[in-house]
RNA sequence: GGGUUCUUAGCUCAGUUGGUUCAGAGCAUCUGGUUUACACCCAGAGGGUCGGGGGUUCGACUCCCUCAGGACCCACCA
């Protein structure tokens, strides 16, 4: 029965859906097989699909399904993450839009918006990897809030407390005045800026004179506490032990003196405001300035200011400027190129703020987690991550965890009512300490007073290749002793300090071992310009439309096909037109080898030679595609099965075993390549789960109906080279033939006749094979050249075609001669390297033995091109 | 400012410890083609002084130096 065309939509809903029923994404601890496990970089929960995570998961999907292929117990675990500040602001716009604020909810009241806000719109993206073919462990879906992952956090809050790893305390921080929170140092992106150099007058105090000072914010001259001068600037001198009015609000402030200060820098001059600069926060430390908060948490001037009061800091930058000019006290404004910090979440400049905050001290976990890296415990592909890996542990800072949000985990401290606080994973416990600290055992819940913060949302991201198995809570439980550690993490290059670096500490601090063996860092989806894919830029396609147009093969394809380990993509929708074009490809063979006939009659030789070569031929492109695989050449390996389907498969072993129309096939023959195609559908398996496991159930109909996911490949075994070799010389034979075609306009249907003078590297045995694919009437031997004929050399073996009529030889000696001039020219190359002493004492013997070969068939090949010159 | 990395066919990239006259693949281009699986195809072809310069070597796309240009990461110069 012929099929008819394939139907991508209707064979992937059939399939996935097969796929679910019958549990094949489902793994289980068994120890008696290698386990292989992968967990997802959890996207946001309430994320919606886009280019990058079809990137990340097609390749995850791709490993995890050769796993499973090849007979590991493969186990990829999905879940998401809770995105504490990412939520938040999107509840909080939510609310906004209904007309509450969220000041005027209580937080219980929030966090039920909060949770509505999730079950609505959460896991959309994880419905939608299914679309992707994304073959994850449903059962086993996680939530980085949910009870088994928040109790691992508490849990792993404590411990790290009591170990004295995590402190409390006031330092400045990076503070988003849009999501009025702390951020770590790594959610702070810097970028280059044009802006101003302002050059502001302060009066010296008791003199004339000015000491000008270079800013790029003006704005925050009220908080200045200090003038800083470099003992050691020869042109400032005079400013030594002066003190200095700030502008507009006329408060007298010292100068002091500090080598910190560049004295090349504007005019050497340093205005020091403790309160809102790192720098300027050391200075008043070392100094011991006061420091004045001149900003309210949401940026706009505070109180203390004195000045600009509850004007937003840029709207006070611009007013200050002319009111500076007014008074005469700025002297001049440069235009200057400066790096400003960004909230990474809401984009908006952070602003150095004084608070109290939470703290993990670094220098131990990172020092456990550096080692296993640098000495390959742990690969990363590409390696030159390791690097940027080393660089940052080797500079780190201790992690501000504490955020002052309500979505995410709220810190585990209750503070006492005379002061001091404890830690603790629940309330009565923490009672119980609390009794115990304060001596006061008639102490009541109520009396404490639980910390409003919550954490970091990867202070619960770090855990997940632990906590998705329990493993925090209940350290040696059979899931956790079996999956871990994981086989390999599939991300982004930008969240290696985030999240990868992150998760090899706590692997280590909570398992004593690495959380996975590999990590594969992919690169970023860019257009075909080269450009980010964006939002605002309108250049990035929507997945599911994708996969709706081109099959989500064919999209899986396309995505691989351009995605060079750990560089960037350029993504291009001729990309997925390719890979959809393979899938049809693919279903047209598979429609030729259900349209034959099968009967009980002899196989013919060259259809066995060929299957032979073929037999072979996949023997070496499964070796290739281990190779592929060990290196996380994924790219390759899907152009290794790709060319091997189309070239070899289809256009060679196909066409040569094709039954001539209307006539059966033997089944010896038809048997062999159903079991070589299935055999290649089993490699292309992971690349296009749908179109192979489509065919595959119904080559497999008169079987047992077995999907292709629940089978193994079989163990490599050894093939024949020398027989792979003779067959690419047989190849040649019949591109010369078509050659021959091809310049004298001889269509195919006629056939022809050839004549050989063979010599032992005449590859008798295909004889068939030649006369078939040529379409020759009769493959004659001969000892001379005939007359009158086209010729041509492959292999060092001279083929004739005798031709009717005269044949112009000009052209044809033309080229001989260019032949064996090059050939010539070669063999000098050759022979000079072989008499060159060093050459054959010192190059390894293999390259020796292989320039003595290379001598012996440019020899021969000059000897067949002599001959026929000699012919003409 | 520090670090990493890249520059090979029109485009995107391979090129594995230096060893073929070795310059490759895919796409694109061009030329032919209804040989009943496939025009979402088949058969062919053209196309690059491997960024410039210098050096090491019997031999360099591959190693070293230098110049030019690009990318990324890190960094508290206001």
């Amino acid at each position: 029965m012929v099929a008819t065309n394939y139907n991508p939509k209707e064979s992937e809903e059939k399939w996935y859906n097969y796929w679910m029923e019958h549990r094949l994404f489902h793994s289980e601890v068994d120890n008696s097989r290698e386990p292989y496990c992968v967990v997802i970089p959890p996207p946001n929960v309430t994320g919606i699909l886009h280019m990058g995570h079809m990137l990340n998961n097609t390749i995850q999907d791709a490993l995890v399904r050769r796993a499973r292929l090849l007979g590991k117990n493969a186990c990829w675990v999905p879940g998401t993450d809770h995105a504490s500040i990412a939520t938040e602001a999107k509840v909080v716009a939510k609310l906004q839009s209904e007309g509450i604020k969220k000041t005027d909810l209580t937080r219980e009241e929030f966090l039920k918006h909060a949770w509505d806000w999730t079950h609505t719109h959460g896991g959309i993206i994880l419905k939608q990897l299914r679309r992707l073919g994304a073959s994850c462990d449903w059962e086993r879906t996680a939530f980085t809030m949910d009870d088994t992952r928040s109790e691992s956090v508490l849990k792993v809050f404590v411990d790290l407390y009591n170990k004295g790893l995590i402190y409390r305390g006031v330092r400045m921080v990076n503070w988003d005045p849009k999501a009025l929170t702390a951020l770590s140092d790594e959610e702070v992106i810097y970028r280059e800026e044009h802006s101003k150099l302002y050059y502001l007058r302060y009066r010296i105090e008791g003199e004339d004179g000015y000491a000008v000072v270079a800013t790029t914010r003006p704005e925050t001259i009220m908080g200045d506490t200090a003038m800083c001068i470099n003992p050691n600037d020869p042109k400032n001198q005079h400013l030594r032990g002066k003190r200095v009015i700030v502008p507009l609000v006329n408060r007298v402030i010292p100068v002091i003196e500090d080598e910190y200060v560049d004295i090349e820098f504007g005019t050497g001059c340093l205005k020091v405001t403790p309160a809102h600069d790192v720098n300027d926060y050391m200075l008043g430390e070392k100094h011991h300035l006061p420091s004045i908060d001149i900003f309210n948490p949401d940026g706009t001037l505070s109180e203390a200011a004195g000045l600009y009061v509850g004007m937003d800091r840029f709207d006070v930058r611009k007013q200050i400027e002319q009111d500076l000019q007014a008074a005469g006290l700025l002297e001049k404004v440069e235009a200057y190129t400066n790096n400003v910090g960004y909230s990474e979440r809401t984009n908006v400049p952070i602003e150095p703020k004084l608070s109290m905050q939470w703290f993990l001290k670094m220098e131990h976990l990172a020092q456990i987690a550096l080692a296993p890296v640098m000495n390959d415990d742990i690969r990363f592909f590409p390696s030159k991550f390791k690097n940027v890996y080393r660089h940052w542990l080797e500079n780190i800072k201790d992690w501000c965890i504490s955020r002052q949000l309500w979505w995410g985990h709220r810190i585990p401290a209750w503070y006492l009512p005379e002061g001091g606080y404890v830690v603790a994973t629940n309330e009565a416990e923490a009672l119980q300490l609390a009794r115990e600290k304060s001596g006061n055992a008639g102490l009541q819940l109520a009396d404490l007073r639980r910390d409003e913060d919550c954490l970091d949302t990867w202070f619960s991201s770090w855990l997940w290749p632990i906590s998705l198995f329990d493993g925090i809570n209940h350290p040696d439980n059979p899931e956790i002793n079996y999956y871990y550690p994981t086989a390999d993490l599939v991300t982004g290059p930008d969240i290696i300090f985030f999240w990868v670096a992150r998760m090899i500490m706590a692997g280590y601090e909570y398992r004593r071992a690495m959380p996975f063996r590999n990590v594969y860092f992919t690169g970023i989806v860019r257009d075909k310009q080269g450009r980010k894919m964006s939002k605002t830029l309108g250049n990035s396609p929507d997945p599911l439309d994708l996969i709706d147009k081109y099959g989500a093969d064919g999209v899986r394809v396309g995505m691989l096909l351009c995605a060079p380990a750990g560089g960037d993509l350029l993504f291009d929708e001729s990309l997925p037109e390719q890979g959809r074009n393979f899938a049809t490809k693919m279903w047209n063979a598979f429609k030729l080898v259900k349209s034959w006939k099968v009967a009980d009659c002899p196989q013919p030789e060259h259809a066995r030679l060929a299957l032979e070569w073929f037999t072979n031929l996949l023997e070496k492109t499964g070796e290739t595609l281990d190779a592929q695989f060990a290196q996380y050449r994924i790219s390759e390996a899907l152009m290794t099965v790709y060319t091997t389907f189309r070239d070899e498969f289809s256009s060679w072993l196909l066409e040569i075993i094709k039954p001539a129309y209307g006539q059966p096939i033997d089944r010896q023959t038809y048997d062999r390549t159903i079991s070589l195609f299935e055999r290649l559908l089993q490699h292309l398996h992971p690349f296009m789960p749908f179109i192979t496991e489509e065919i595959w159930q119904d080559l497999r109909e008169r079987r047992d109906g077995e999907s292709l996911m629940a089978t193994r490949l079989p163990q490599p075994a050894p093939y024949d080279s020398e027989l792979l070799a003779r067959f690419e010389a047989v190849k040649g034979v019949i591109v010369g033939i078509r050659n021959v075609r091809k310049q004298d306009n001889l269509p195919f249907k006629d056939a022809l006749e050839l004549q050989v003078k063979a010599n032992d590297r005449y590859p008798a045995a295909f004889a068939e094979v030649i006369r078939k694919m040529g379409n020759l009437s009769a493959i004659t031997l001969v000892s001379e050249a005939p007359k009158g004929a086209r010729s041509f050399i492959t292999d060092a073996v001279e083929y004739f075609i005798p031709m009717a009529g005269n044949v112009d030889t000009t052209e044809l000696r033309a080229k001989l001669e260019e032949d064996l001039a090059y050939t010539r020219g070669f063999l000098a190359s050759v022979m000079k390297k072989l008499g060159n002493e060093r050459f054959v004492n010192g190059a390894p013997a293999q390259v020796v033995a292989n320039e003595r070969k290379k001598q012996a068939d440019a020899e021969a090949k000059i000897a067949a091109l002599e001959a026929q010159l000699q012919a003409l």
